[in-house]
DNA sequence: TTCCCGATTTACT
DNA sequence: GTAAATCGGGAAA
């Protein structure tokens, strides 16, 4: 399989990369256990002029550091003090662009996926939302700024979705960024079972 | 240092 | 349908 390099996620458009992200392989070895998924939803954040960024109005702090740098790399945080949840930093450096990953369908581990979720039967639950599929593929906040052209966590090339099928939406959870929160920036395929709900 | 709250999930009533 | 879980980041003091 072909790795994802710098040039898909230089370009310099987050919104088209995050539908660009939808059909791709997300792939982790973390505790030498091989997990993959398929993409199914991402979530694109606009950086610096977007409200619902953590990144609105050029906030630069040691959380949100790695957001400015080249795209390329993981953006991981702690959500609600529970659930780590994993961006695609993309874009040129300084620009702040991120996408969240919101769901994958499993593809490759799907005993250790289960077993990190606390699962017996692989149903859509396993991964079906952003603090899920971190969970199941063994991704920590501790790999923040973790490149994505290293063997940790990496994305793999995959035929492209049709157009037909991928479906522009509101994104979720972000009602406090005002006209920001109405942006159909959340975009998945259509009628794939592991979409959040 | 204190205080508030979140790009969520799960287990309840 | 509602609420609890749980803790680091960011703002204020």
């Amino acid at each position: 399989m072909t790795k994802l390099q710098p040039e898909f996620y230089l370009r310099d458009d987050v919104v088209e990369i995050s539908i660009a992200l939808l059909g791709k392989i997300l792939v982790t070895n973390i505790d030498g256990k091989i997990t993959a998924g398929r993409i199914v939803e991402t979530e694109a954040y606009n950086g610096r002029t977007d409200k619902a960024s953590h990144a609105y109005g050029d906030l630069r702090t040691k959380r949100t550091d790695v957001m400015y740098r080249e795209g390329g790399r993981a953006y991981v945080y702690l959500c609600y003090g529970v659930h780590h949840l994993f961006n695609v930093v993309t874009t040129k450096e300084g620009k702040a662009d991120a996408v969240l990953i919101r769901a994958v369908e499993p593809l490759e581990g799907e005993e250790t996926m289960l077993h990190r979720r606390k699962q017996k039967k692989l149903i859509n639950s396993v991964t079906s939302g952003p603090g899920k599929l971190s969970m199941a593929l063994g991704i920590h906040y501790r790999y923040t700024n973790e490149s994505l052209l290293n063997n940790l966590i990496w994305i793999e090339e995959a035929p492209k979705v049709q157009k037909k099928l991928i479906i522009a939406d509101k994104r979720i959870g972000v009602d406090y960024a005002e006209e920001a929160s109405d942006f159909r920036w959340r975009f998945y395929i259509k009628d794939n079972p592991y979409i959040s709900k």
